[in-house]
DNA sequence: ATGGTTGCGCTGCAA
C-alpha cells in the first residue's frame, strides 16, 4: 500500500500537476492539504476524474484558505473532519484535519497552523492544536498514520541552515517537543538517517535551484506501520518543472502486515513497481539533488 | 537587482 501527502497550495491551479502525478505513482491513498475549496468546489472539481482513476474521497474545506482531503482507492472508513477538542482561531474551527481508515490504517490528512512569529497569538494556537492532536489520536485506533504539513523541522537537520532560523517558528522546543510527544515514528527520518531531505523550499529567490528547503511535511506512523516500510521519500519531481506547489510529496510504501489483518483491501492496480515472487523490492530512491 | 514568489481575490495578507 503507497501513502502520499503533499501540500498542493492550491489545488485548483495545481491540477495540471495533480492528475499526472496520480497516474505516475499511482499512490493508494493520497493526504492532500491547503486545497483552499470547499467542499462543493472540490467535488466539482476532481470529482469526476478522481472517480475514473479509481479513487474515492473525502474533502473538508471552507474556500480560500487551508482545506484537506483524503483520496483513497484501498477503502475510505469512518471519515472524520476535525478531531476532538480542535481548538478554534478568531472564533473558528479551521479546515486543518480530516482522519479515515484507508486499508486498515487511521490515516490523518493535517495541516497544522503555521505558527508566524514566536510569542504570537498564532503560535500558542499552533502548540495547543497540536496539543488536541495529540489527545484525540491517543484515544484512535493503533495502526495509525499523522501525513501532513506539521509546519514543524523536527531537528536541526531538517533545516538548510539552522543559524538561519533562530528564534524563528517551525524550530522551537515546544514546537518540535509537541511532535516528539506524539511518540510516533518519522519513516523519511528513520529510513534515511543523516541524509539531508527537504519537503519544501520558499519559492523566492531560487531556494528550491539552491536546495535550501525544510522538512516540515512528515509521515508520523505507529511501530506497527513504520515497521512495514518498504520505502519513504521525497518526490521531489513534483517540485520542479512549471508550475509547481512549494511543498513536494512525500510517498511511503507498506508492505502487507505479517498477519495479513492490516493489509490493503485490494491490490494497487499496475504498480509500477513490480513484485515479483521471492524479488526483494527495491530500495527507495535516494532524495537526489 | 538593494528584492527576489505564489495564491486569493481585488487590497493587502498569508505562507
Amino acid at each position: 500500500m503507497r501513502i502520499a501527502t503533499w501540500n498542493v497550495n492550491s489545488v485548483r491551479m495545481r491540477v495540471p500537476r495533480l492528475l499526472p502525478w496520480l497516474q505516475q505513482r499511482r499512490p493508494d491513498v493520497v493526504c492532500l492539504q491547503e486545497t483552499k475549496l470547499s467542499d462543493a468546489a472540490f467535488a466539482d472539481l476532481l470529482g469526476e476524474q478522481l472517480d475514473g482513476l479509481g479513487y474515492r474521497f473525502a474533502h473538508h474545506g471552507h474556500g480560500q484558505w487551508n482545506g484537506v482531503a483524503i483520496l483513497s482507492r484501498v477503502g475510505l472508513d469512518e471519515v472524520t473532519p476535525d478531531f476532538e477538542g480542535q481548538p478554534e482561531y478568531a472564533g473558528v474551527v479551521e479546515a486543518r484535519a480530516i482522519s479515515a481508515t484507508c486499508g486498515g490504517v487511521r490515516v490523518h490528512s493535517l495541516y497544522v497552523p503555521n505558527g508566524r512569529t514566536v510569542g504570537s497569538d498564532h503560535y500558542d494556537y499552533k502548540l495547543a492544536w497540536l496539543d488536541a492532536l495529540r489527545a484525540a489520536v491517543a484515544t484512535g485506533p493503533a495502526h495509525v498514520a499523522l501525513c501532513g504539513d506539521m509546519n514543524v523541522a523536527p531537528a536541526d537537520a531538517d533545516v538548510f541552515d539552522p543559524a538561519a532560523y533562530i528564534g524563528q517558528t517551525h524550530v522551537t522546543g515546544p514546537e518540535r517537543d509537541r511532535i516528539a510527544a506524539f511518540g510516533l515514528v518519522d519513516v523519511v527520518r528513520e529510513r534515511w538517517p543523516g541524509e539531508r531531505v527537504f519537503t519544501y523550499w520558499d519559492y523566492r529567490a531560487g531556494m528550491f535551484h539552491k536546495d535550501l528547503g525544510m522538512r516540515i511535511d512528515l509521515v508520523l506512523t505507529s511501530r506497527s506501520v513504520a515497521d512495514r516500510v518498504a520505502a519513504a521519500w521525497v518526490d521531489r519531481q513534483a517540485r520542479k518543472g512549471s508550475g509547481p506547489s512549494d511543498h513536494a510529496p512525500v510517498i511511503v510504501d507498506l508492505d502487507s502486515a505479517p498477519d495479513g489483518d492490516i493489509g490493503p483491501v485490494v491490490p494497487p492496480p499496475s504498480n509500477p513497481v513490480k513484485r515479483g515472487r521471492g524479488v526483494r523490492l527495491p530500495q527507495a530512491p535516494r532524495p537526489d539533488k
